[in-house]
RNA sequence: AACGCAGGUAGAACUACCGCUGUAAGGAAACUUAUAGAGGAAAGUCCGGGCAACGUAGGGAAAUCCGCCUUGUGAAAACGAGGGUGCAUCAGCCAACAGUUGAUGUAACAGAAAGUGCCACAGAAACCAGGUAGCCACGGUAAAAACUUAGUUUUUAUUUUGGUGAUAGUGAAAAUGUGGGGUAAGAGCCCACAAGUAUUGUUAGUGAUAACAGUAUUUGGAAAACCUCGGAUGUUGAAAAGCCAAAUAAGUUGCGGUAAUUAAGUUUCCCGCUUAUUACCGAAAGGUAACCGCAAUGGGUAGGCUGAAUAGAUAAAUGGUAGUUUAUAUUCUUUCGCUUGCGAGAGAAAGAAACAGAACCCGGCUUAUAUACCUGUAUUAAAA
RNA sequence: GGUCCCGUAGUUCAACUGGAUAGAAUGUCAGAUUCCGGUUCUGACGGUUGGGGGUUCGAAUCCCUUCGGGAUCA
């Protein structure tokens, strides 16, 4: 997790950042590991902070496929991260449109 | 009726598709099927338990919590009902105050008369009253006046000693208040009335307590300062605790065993050194003081399962989209009634948006809550 | 999950076991000094003591509640 958030490529539009990385273990079978965040210091209740990771959950279950194919194509392995850095609730079209604008560009920028 | 405040109750339902977590069954596996899946506060962690480890003859100290009475629920904290007492507000009686009656609200409602400490500034004094000024008495000194010619008496000033707690107006608070007697001056010093406190008795009441009578007494505030009294609690918390796996190495020190040492000298002991001796290695010269066990030190290991639950176990699921219905704010259309801009009915559009997310489990307390309903109440308006 | 601590001018800290206008440094502003600026000197401003309630004659301090921040555990 530490080299994710250190060698990573990162993409930002607002209000969601995508972190990615070109693992090369072989422990991984899966073409991809996604890893939800909302951080504590903007939202304080636990609710809210629940809310925003379902949403953000349902918006990649919902459009990973086109996802994997590009990551597919490379052939490659990746570990990524979608991080929430609004500061006000969006709703679930917001972020289903930000989620799939950074899932279709990010792959490119993987060196 | 509107709107505001306080308290209480509830905290929408259903369908389709795509998903998530646990469990069970099937399957080689992918996965499939069935079933269960957040709250009134899951929150704060302010209390009390269950449960676990350790401790525990009995008693005490310390620490923490609770504190009017009766009664109900409860394991306990605590909560409910009724009552008592105090305080506050409003109303009635009264010209007014005081007092009393009623209603409503409220109380961390045992003890300040066991003890220690505190009460700034101001004030003589903030609690054993009495240092100061004042007042009063006897005496001394000085001056003046009167009578009488030698002193006496009176007044004033000052002062020693004693008495006094009326006067001192400051403070949040000043030693119970008023009147009279009493006295050199005064004082609950005495008396009358009133007020308070403690205590005894009688009556009423299960009781807190109340009424009456007697006796004693006048003793500020604060216990949310320490504390005292009565009651309860052994201490520590699931990062508790149990099991499995892994690890507990080398080195150093001490004690003991075996043939693997012993003795003397060096100022008493230890270390070290010297000499002799024992054992082992070596052809000799010479070299070495092993090895095993226990304890300490030293460092090393540090993953999983149980605990654990008919929601659930290790970053933590309970969701997304679309639609229907309903509560309902709002808007529009229309019918009826008359008070002519309100009320009632019908239809259409829109339509769940509050506070908030379980982490070992229960019981309370506190705090947050859109909207609807219920209860109480302030204000405004209308009618009688 | 448990236990404990701390919130005071814009900033860093005081204020003794409750006693008065909450103080100091620095910063800000104004004035003086200087040709101008800095330094220096003088003065002023700046606080709902995190919020709310209670006890008390009196609360930054004691008690209750709430908000925010931090430490610690094997």
């Amino acid at each position: 997790m530490d080299v994710l958030f250190k060698k990573g490529v990162s993409s930002v539009k607002s209000p969601v950042k995508i972190i990615i990385f070109k693992t090369t273990s072989p422990q991984q079978v899966y073409p991809n590991r996604m890893m939800f965040v909302v951080p504590k210091k903007i939202f304080k209740r636990a609710n809210k902070r629940n809310l925003l990771k379902r949403r953000m959950r349902e918006a990649f279950r919902l459009n990973k496929q086109l996802f994997y194919e590009r990551i597919n194509e490379r052939e490659i392995k990746c570990i990524s991260a979608l991080i929430y850095t609004g500061n006000q609730l969006s709703d679930y079209s917001e972020i289903e449109k930000a989620v799939v604008y950074l899932l279709s560009n990010v792959v490119n920028k993987i060196k």
